[in-house]
RNA sequence: GCGCCCGUGGUGAAAUGGAUAUCACAACAGUCUUCGGAACUGUUGUUGCAGGUUCGAGUCCUGCCGGGCGCACCA
């Protein structure tokens, strides 16, 4: 129906010598202003030579003389919106549509062909999987989620730290705590906090003592060479503990990478490449050091290769993002999702990406997210002042558990819904946000359960969900055609509904989940509106199977929704 | 010091340059003999300051005040 407005608002227009290209149908905020509006008078109007209200009647008046089907009203409003006013059988219908469609509802291909990289999470061996990892998960499932909903194919990495001087730092510390390291028996959270543990050691030393880092320093380069066995045991064996665990958040985050790079991989590429293009002239050699001159951009100056031979950060990272061309040719979009601490230095890996290769600089793409933040100030793993993924998702189980208590589930039951709702609190309190600002993390007991929440999305389908079961006992079917009663009057819900698809196709052009999740939280609380003051499954009501329909429609967009954000709904909660 | 980002009710957030700035939490007052109360309905209360651009500014520009991040061998 929109497009049918917007095609019809583009004859008129041309009809009236008015650019066409300056058409926006919006959702009006207020629904009695109508279902579409258009502020084209006000845009236009000035260049005319005559009033918003002047201009905007003479669309009306040109617009309304082959009025088209889906129309019931246009009207002109405030300093000279039109307002449109769509049939509410047309929603009713399209509802009844949309239970035909099933799941697939809101799916597009309108980014067919495009073949997208999603880099995301990238946490660190040897350190703890912390609440700004959980962070980025989010963020990259989500925006990668959102590409595939619109057709496009993807492709998702992920690029842990396994080498670099906080590895140093850890098996420093490991060399020193011998005796206790962790037998092979132990929980793998538990090894994994004893790394933890390392680093954060390892880190202090560093920074205490001239000789601890002289220590320190010269351990990294035997890492990076590989020349001592009792090194490299420490070091298989912290890395492999770490890798694990990833393993085991990755699933139950729900995310599934189609592959990993390591970073002890990009190093030998990095530095090749580095030494290839300062030979070329992209970078210089200043005080030992091999580094990108970025002030001659506007930048900041980084250091590729050290003075003591080894690649940084800076150089790995070009390593990694010129493999992902390599690895996956038809790559036409690389998207990298880190803390937005990093941007000044993306801007940087961005500009010499374009100097050694203009397609692959114009191709990447950063994004920078906010921090994860205590009242405190800033997390820290340098000093142990972190909030694990693991802590704060047994913290937040634990207060699902304490709610679900008494429901007769089994104790796998229980298990499997306390860790969907847990971890959907979290993604979405991360997601409901625009992706830049930081999430404040007071305590577990900032996510919350209620309103404007993960839960009360999961609440809500859950509950839907279970009216269906309640009319499919009653008898009553969602009708396969119009043919049935509909409502005289359509709600609020059958309106946000139908807006599904373009919600998904902005949020995707624009990256921004938190359109969808802004969006889920208006259907559900309509949901819950329109179940507070409807009866669904009451045999004896000739709008049941209408009702029904509804129902179904509602549980298949809010899925959808929820899937996006990379949120599951459990069966019951 | 330079650069980038951000200041929205008591709190946390939303708002492709559009109409009466939206939502949740908290507070207060209500609803329900109901298909799941993690619900629904209502009340109170907000764009840091000063200019400018625009038919129209939370949004764009300038200055100020306040905060965050980044600026050479960490990642």
């Amino acid at each position: 129906m929109k497009q049918e407005i917007n095609k019809h608002l583009e004859s008129v227009a041309t009809m009236l010598a008015i650019p066409p290209s300056s058409i926006k149908l919006d959702y009006p905020e207020n629904p009695e202003h109508g279902d579409f509006s258009s502020n084209i008078a006000m845009a236009n109007a000035k260049k005319m030579g005559l009033s918003p209200k002047d201009l905007a009647e003479k669309i009306v008046a040109e617009f309304t003389k082959d009025m088209p089907a889906a129309v019931e009203s246009v009207s002109i409003a405030g300093p000279g919106f039109i307002n449109f006013k769509v049939k509410d059988a047309l929603f009713s219908e399209e509802i009844i549509s949309i239970v035909k469609v099933g799941a697939e509802y809101g799916w597009s291909d309108g980014e067919k062909g495009r073949n997208a990289i999603f880099e995301y999470t990238d946490p660190n061996t040897f350190k703890v999987f912390h609440i700004g990892h959980l962070m980025s998960n989010a963020i990259g499932e989500s925006l990668s989620r959102l590409d595939q909903s619109q057709g496009a194919a993807v492709t998702r990495i992920c690029y842990p730290s396994d080498i670099g001087l906080h590895i140093a730092k850890s098996i420093w510390a490991m060399e020193k705590h011998r005796s206790e390291i962790p037998a092979d028996g132990v929980a793998i959270q538990e090894k994994t906090a004893f790394l933890g543990k390392m680093y954060v050691e390892g880190v202090q030393a560093y920074e205490a003592l001239a000789t601890n880092k002289d220590d320190i320093d010269a351990l990294n380069k035997v890492i990076y060479e590989k020349s001592s066995d009792t090194v490299n045991a420490l070091y298989e064996k912290g890395r492999a503990w770490s890798l694990k665990h990833f393993e085991l958040l990755y699933a139950r985050l729900g995310t599934k990478f189609d592959g990993s790079i390591f970073e002890s991989e990009m190093a030998p590429v990095g530095l090749e490449i580095t030494k290839k293009f300062l030979a070329s002239g992209v970078f210089v050699e200043s005080e030992g050091a091999v580094v990108f001159k970025g002030e001659d951009h506007g930048l900041h100056t980084r250091v590729f290769i050290s003075s003591k031979g080894l690649p940084t950060y800076e150089a790995k990272e070009l390593g990694l993002n010129i493999t992902k061309f390599e690895k996956y040719p038809a790559t036409n979009e690389s998207v990298i999702v880190t803390a937005s601490e990093q941007n000044d230095y993306f801007k940087v890996l961005k500009k010499v990406l374009s100097l050694i290769d203009e397609n692959i600089g114009t191709k990447t793409h950063h994004i920078g997210h906010g921090m994860m933040r205590f009242a405190s100030g800033k997390m820290s793993s340098r000093t142990g002042k972190v909030i694990t993924a693991e802590d704060l998702l047994s913290d937040i189980r634990e207060m699902v558990s304490e709610k679900i208590n008494g429901r007769g589930f089994s104790v796998e039951e229980a298990d499997e819904i306390s860790d969907i709702i847990a971890i959907g609190a979290i993604k979405y309190t991360i997601l409901r946000q625009a992706i830049g600002g930081d999430v404040i993390f007071d305590s577990a007991a900032s996510v919350s359960f209620e309103g404007d929440s993960g839960p009360y999305l999961q609440y809500s389908v859950v509950r839907a969900n279970s009216v269906l079961d309640k009319a499919k006992q009653e008898g009553i079917e969602a009708p396969a055609d119009a043919k049935v009663v509909l409502p005289e009057r359509v709600s609020l819900l059958e309106k946000l509904i139908t807006r599904f698809p373009d919600i998904l196709e902005r949020a995707r052009n624009e990256y921004t989940p938190q359109h969808v999740a802004n969006y889920l939280i208006n259907l559900a609380g309509a949901f819950n509106s329109y179940y507070a003051n409807n009866i669904i499954a009451d045999k004896n009501e000739p709008l049941a199977p209408y009702r029904v329909a509804l129902t179904k429609a509602f549980v298949t967009t809010m899925t959808n929704g929820l899937w996006v954000l990379g949120i599951r709904v459990p069966k019951k909660m």
